[in-house]
DNA sequence: GAATAGGTACTCGGATAATGCCTGTCCGAGTCTAGTGGG
DNA sequence: CCCACTAGACTCGGACAGGCATTATCCGAGTACCTATTC
């Protein structure tokens, strides 16, 4: 999987915990990790194109996220980055078999089985993340650490190095 | 995902139905669906490594599966070829996080709730492959096309070419 | 003093190289078989 | 006729290149801000 989706999905809680009113620019949020910014920025703007945040350019520009939390769910994240095609490709090689004469040719009339049995599994992972919201993971860390919110806004907002 | 999996599958289920008596050569199996026949083979090494087939080396030698149908599961397949690491990999890029004095430092001896969140997916996926075993896939199969089983093995264990 | 035009700096955005993994291929080690010669 | 030996062929097994996606980077388009000038 790709490693972008790491990166988004933590750059999209700073960016919730940063609020709506100001931008985060690429830069920023790159350095709070130590990332390398332009890559980082390639991720943003997957994440611009799918409508999860918005991107404002020139000064004072930078990202905010375009809906509420409660609004985008952790698969969205995932899928903005990794892109919509399940990570299982049927290839379908099942239909090469020789001689369909012999092998009814109704077979092939039913969908892949195997191919089925993959796209349960998938549906179930992405029941899974569609099941949770930024704003489920974003409460949850406010939990455990309750300096990270304030905290984090205010290394993104403010000056500090 | 590896490309691998489905061949794999496929496979298995070929040896399956062509049963323990007689083994098939990775040449046979891989002109059942126009596969190249050494990756195939490097495919069913790492089934072998992994004991869901078993090999024998020499003339009338091959592939047979290792244990009953009803033991393997989807995930054994799947495992054998892509490995055991999971699809997301906790790169730990929160711990990079500046000013640790700022947040606290507790906030780091808890574990990453962006890696949970994915990990529970992961969970997901994996219990619904591993669900499924070989003999429950077969048994579907040979459901919706009752000649596959004598044809499969016919043509495996036949000269027909 | 206020408004405006121009310049400047800053940001995203997409086009462009470098790297690593997956794909594909090859040849060697080991083993069973078949044939042959001898008892 | 039966057995042992030898040669052969066949199979897996791991080591060796090629292609493509991911990773990483750079420069250009666009925008807001700041400054200087003019009314």
């Amino acid at each position: 999987m790709n490693e972008g989706v790491e990166w988004a999905l933590h750059c999209c809680l700073n960016l919730a915990w940063a609020g709506p009113e100001r931008a985060v620019t690429a830069a920023r949020l790159a350095a709070f990790y130590e990332l390398p910014t332009a890559y980082l920025n390639k991720q943003l703007q997957a994440l611009a194109r799918e409508g999860i945040v918005s991107s404002t350019p020139g000064p004072r520009g930078g990202f905010r996220l375009a809906r509420q939390p409660e609004e985008i769910t952790v698969l969205d994240v995932v899928t903005a980055i990794e892109g919509r095609d399940p990570a299982f490709q049927c290839t379908h090689i099942r239909k090469r078999t020789p001689n369909n004469g012999t092998l009814l040719d109704d077979d092939f009339r039913q969908p892949c089985l195997v191919h089925q049995a993959m796209a349960r599994a998938d549906l179930a992972w992405r029941r899974e993340l569609a099941g949770q919201t930024l704003a489920d993971l974003k409460a949850s860390i406010e939990g455990v650490a309750p300096g990270a919110a304030e905290g984090t806004r205010g290394w993104l907002l403010g000056g500090g190095g």
